[in-house]
DNA sequence: AATGTAACGTTACAACATTGCATATAATAT
DNA sequence: ATATTATATGCAATGTTGTAACGTTACATT
């Protein structure tokens, strides 16, 4: 018999399956990839989705409609995501600018904060090494 | 027979509703609004919307998938939206603390930054009005 | 054993977005 | 004028993402 805690549950499965992409990834791809390991409803993967980010442990990349873990520790810093729109690769970057960037805009304008979106489409440095200015 | 730039496009319609709203609303709301003008189908809105945005007219709030008229000239800045997750309202800002914290995170990381998606959530300064600190 | 709760399944549906193909009209070239 | 090309639109179907509602199962607690 064992305890909750010891259950294998399938925000679980979720999250190991997240941690192993290289890249954020759709629900439905979840979905896609968990079947053999009985997953079979979106409902389950979008309430394991749920859990996670209330856990802190994953987010949404919201331009992407894509989920991916965190990087580990914010420490009361703010996540950015730098997306290449060339590979798809994304990168979570811990940023002290964007934190005191929107404190700012906090101060002048009243706007409590709350929870950040801050996704910056581009091209990352290795596609970018192939194209030299013009 | 009218020359082109006289003609009123469906783009123009969109345009023109999205400045009557208060707040960015969905492409399916728009369709709904805009029936009664002889838009019928959700391509047609998509299709507006594609080129107000290449056009640089109107700004989609990913973490709402909605739209909103842009604010005006943004002169290289970016544009920040905080969205109060009470009202609903939202409120773009042109913010050099931003622009300057992309910029910084580009020199550190060689990523060449070309759209970004920067939405805070949280409680405007009305709402907050209602709820002194704790 | 009875009960409460979290996890999960199932079904249906809502919301958001794209694709393909046909048609109409305007701008341009010949 | 006619042909060609580009833009705008209509329409249907489909794809993708996300939620609601309700019932069931597994397990912990008492």
């Amino acid at each position: 018999m064992k305890k909750r805690s010891e259950r294998i549950t399938h925000a679980d499965r979720v999250l190991r399956y997240l941690q192993q992409q290289d890249r954020p990834i759709s629900a439905y791809d979840i979905l896609e990839g968990l079947r053999s390991d009985g997953v079979t409803a979106s409902t389950t993967v979008y309430r394991a989705l749920e859990k996670l980010l209330n856990a802190g442990r994953i987010h949404k990349v919201e331009s992407l409609n894509a989920w991916t873990v965190c990087c580990g520790e914010h420490d009361q810093q703010v996540p950015v995501f730098a997306i290449c729109d060339d590979c798809g690769t994304v990168t979570e970057h811990i940023n002290t600018d964007f934190k005191n960037s929107i404190a700012s805009l906090s101060k002048t304008t009243g706007f409590e904060p709350n929870h950040s979106v801050l996704e910056i489409h581009g091209r990352c440095s290795d596609c970018n090494a192939g194209v030299p200015a013009n």
